[in-house]
DNA sequence: CAGTGGTCTAGACCACTCA
DNA sequence: GAGTGGTCTAGACCACTGG
């Protein structure tokens, strides 16, 4: 593990811990040099780490501080945030999984385009029902080209497709494009999800790729909208 | 302007112009540091740049590539991915406000808590509706403490609040938590959006700071379903 | 003015890819 | 094995904050 990661996971507790408050600043980067026996520009680095999360900002000339409001994201419940499964999401709660469709077939144009795929590559296509505590929380439509995610059965989906991908194929998923937005109610909804036409549903459209550019899930993710909501966090970055 | 991001942009405009494909990678950070007579980590800054914005990949021991699917961005509406306001977004759209609503009162307790106020600090309290080429679009409802962003009468309501405080306050806008749902229409909407029953909506809800960690904004912003979706783009980062 | 973060350099070593 | 990106160093100068 690279240092600067270390060094930004211990300064993360140390502020979980409440080690600095929002008043007093972090130890200047010279100082936290010493302390963690590195050079200035790592410790900007692990800094950096923080920051993009949200938990911390300098202020040229003055210092490096913890935000106050910390606190926000813990007020809300499902956090699509990050690229870890739904299975692994919901800590202390038993998520599982139905699955409604399971095929195997040929690309269309969209999904080609997409998934960045020949015109023989097959694809799965599947559906899954999400389920929180013996309740349904979410429909998951996907496409995975077969040639990615080799060996992904039935078996597989009833689990963590994240899982079986880090564990059994050791692949290391990357970034993510999502789009967000509001949706009538469709007949999976309407059967699986007790919704009404009065009922809105949050659809989540995402083309999630391995850390080596290479696109492998393109899925449309919907729930009631008073079964979850989506956090994001954007810090400061020059614009281009 | 910091070299790394004048390198950045230049790099951007020639992705932009199609001058590397996706096959071919870019020029070696060796390479490109010598073009731009620079060193080799403000090469990878400015990479770094075009990396978060998700333009661009790195694949250890191979090269830089761009990405192939840039053009899934412009395929969607509208984007908030940026702290620009609304009126700043859409190119080519004419963009005016109505002010529906423009008050000025204390602030309560999550008010107090969310934009760090004391209980005497006075907030503004309006709300505005937004029209592009004469269609009604989206419904902001904003939360902004006075001692943070004076003179915010209606006159500059009508315009471009972000602009104000850019060109007239000389702040400059930093990070912001988005929460983003799905909801009933309320009265406004119904009133304003053209929504009934069966209209979902979709809620954008945030707390947008000051580069030097201020607090000046919390606002709820609400559109129908079918006029504007939101693009995010989540970059790998190391798991703290 | 002293102290802080922001940027930049020149060079080094390592991890990984790919022919 | 040659070439690539990832990390790290030690030191320097600048921009900004705040007493």
């Amino acid at each position: 593990m690279a240092k600067y990661v270390e060094i930004g996971k211990e300064l993360k507790a140390q502020i979980m811990k409440g080690t600095y408050s929002s008043d007093v600043p972090l130890p200047d980067q010279v100082s936290l040099a010493k302390i963690f026996k590195t050079s200035r520009v790592t410790i900007q680095k692990a800094l950096g780490l923080l920051i993009n999360e949200g938990l911390i900002y300098s202020k040229q000339g003055s210092g490096t501080y913890v935000k106050q409001n910390i606190n926000l994201l813990s007020r809300f419940d499902a956090t699509v945030d990050q690229y870890v499964g739904t299975t692994e999401l919901m800590h202390g709660h038993l998520v599982t999984s139905k699955v409604l469709a399971y095929n195997v077939r040929l690309p269309n144009a969209k999904e080609r385009e997409d998934l960045n795929l020949a015109v023989a590559d097959a694809v799965y296509d599947f559906v899954r029902l999400r389920i929180v505590d013996d309740s349904p929380w979410k429909i998951e439509h996907s496409i995975m080209p077969v040639k990615v995610v080799p060996g992904l059965n039935e078996d597989v989906l009833a689990r963590s497709i994240y899982r079986y991908m880090r564990e059994t194929l050791g692949e290391t998923i990357g970034a993510a494009y999502r789009i967000i937005r509001a949706a009538q109610p469709n007949s999976y909804d309407r059967r699986y999800l007790d919704a009404v036409s009065e009922t809105p549903m949050l659809e989540v459209e995402q083309i999630v790729s391995l850390a080596d550019g290479t696109p492998f899930e393109y899925s449309f993710t919907r729930n009631r909208y008073d079964k979850g909501s989506i956090v994001v966090y954007h810090p400061e970055r020059p614009m281009l």
